[in-house]
DNA sequence: AAGTGGTCTAGACCACGTC
DNA sequence: ACGTGGTCTAGACCACTTT
């Protein structure tokens, strides 16, 4: 290579100019080529490079800036940003945050962890083959000593294989997935259930008292990446979101 | 007037050129002038009116057609769109239609209204003045006969005067504001709370089992509109979206 | 002072859909 | 055929930030 990953930005001729530069970027972000910090090419070099002229290339940029890819400053130039800590609309938030956001001390403990091939309860609550090798944990988030949520998690060793080194001693395994992995997509689904015993005694409120039930799946390029399930005590926790009809604000 | 409305659009010399004409578009439509359906003049008549390049004027258009305000066809050109009538990622969904779209039959029955002043229980669990004119509104939505979800409504008649003279017999008012008034900003909030005595009846679950509670308001333009409170019985309702790391999917 | 992105122009050609 | 939007160019000047 001559220079710093110019080289890597590859056009497929398929649809306008601007749009296969925009594509050939994002790629080389999602797939991990051009990690968070890495300096994307001046307009200048992509637009010797590419044959296009600034206008163009700078409107492809323009848009990554927009979708979040990238962030750009005049003088200092545009690198690949960081992905976002949390999602305006509903979380993929860091729970830590979360709890320190609302002036709370944060502490979590792992109840439990199983590594392998998921028990066939595991497997049915989260849609998973039995024999995809997956890190199954349970995790309770605290805030200021009391319980704040309860985490139930598998992560894909297929897509994830650096999670069966780590212990998740450090930080929970949401956080730790934020910065070792990537993802693309993700679904999320809310409802509202009864606690159960054991749940109930774990977040220290009443059986059957309604809570919060977040069922986030998360996937990189179509391949699994982790699922989760927060059980949040209802009557403490709110999601919000602000957003006006042709999309966010 | 001359033409069409070109007269209407007017600049206000801050910031650049595309981001006045962009406001200046968005505005006539946000605040009626444009209604859903009308032509905008094409860029070649903007661009002589305005005094700018047609690159400077696409630019604009093309970002008021990315949010959805308008939509842009080539020869037959650029109209105001209708607002969306469901959000992808929560709702500002019509109830008819999420119950259709379940396949089952659609009924809706108002069990109270009062017009005028709100009394001090409904000020407070909205967030009202006492001396804000609205209309309070209880409506439960059947699906196939079974009480599918129970709402609260106030509707601001300062901002929505019509209101008052809607009786809501053909249609929730919901669906009614999505076709009789404007809105450019949402609040939404979720959580989970135990079903009271009343609501427990009315919905024919058991009281103190577990609802999601979605609490909207709405705003067009810092006026509120509408403020609502949706409770679906936990059991049988999800909130489902998808979406990526930097925005919808 | 210099390098980066931000904006803007005046033109060109093309693609598409309606007439 | 014609009018619309979609893309693209080659250049210009400006604004900001770091050196």
């Amino acid at each position: 290579m001559s220079d710093s990953g110019l080289d890597a930005v590859k056009l497929d001729g398929a649809g306008p100019v601007y749009d296969q530069i925009r594509r050939a970027i994002r790629d080389l972000v999602l797939n991990g080529t051009w990690t968070p910090g890495t300096s994307v090419p001046p307009e200048h070099a992509l637009m010797e490079r590419l044959g296009a002229s600034r206008m163009t290339v700078h409107r492809a940029l323009v848009q990554l800036a927009r979708e979040g890819l990238i962030t750009r400053r005049r003088r200092s130039g545009t690198v690949v940003a960081s992905p976002p800590a949390s999602h305006a609309m509903l979380d993929i938030l860091s729970i830590p945050d979360e709890v320190r956001q609302l002036g709370q001390d944060y502490a979590f403990e792992i109840l439990s962890r199983r590594d392998g091939k998921p028990a066939a309860e595991v497997a049915a609550l989260f849609e998973l083959k039995r024999s995809e090798p997956i890190v199954h944990l349970v995790t309770r988030h605290l805030s200021s000593g009391q319980p704040h949520v309860l985490e139930e998690r598998v992560i894909h060793l297929a897509t994830v294989p650096a999670a069966a080194d780590e212990p998740f001693e450090t930080m929970p395994a949401g956080d730790w997935l934020l910065q070792h992995s990537l993802w693309s997509q993700a679904e999320h689904a809310l409802s509202a259930v009864a606690a159960g015993a054991r749940e109930a005694e774990l977040l220290a409120i009443g059986r059957g008292e309604p809570c919060l039930l977040v069922e986030r799946r998360t996937w990189n390029q179509s391949a699994p990446v982790t699922a989760v399930r927060l059980l949040y005590p209802g009557g403490r926790h709110r999601f919000v979101g602000r957003f006006g009809p042709y999309g966010q604000v």
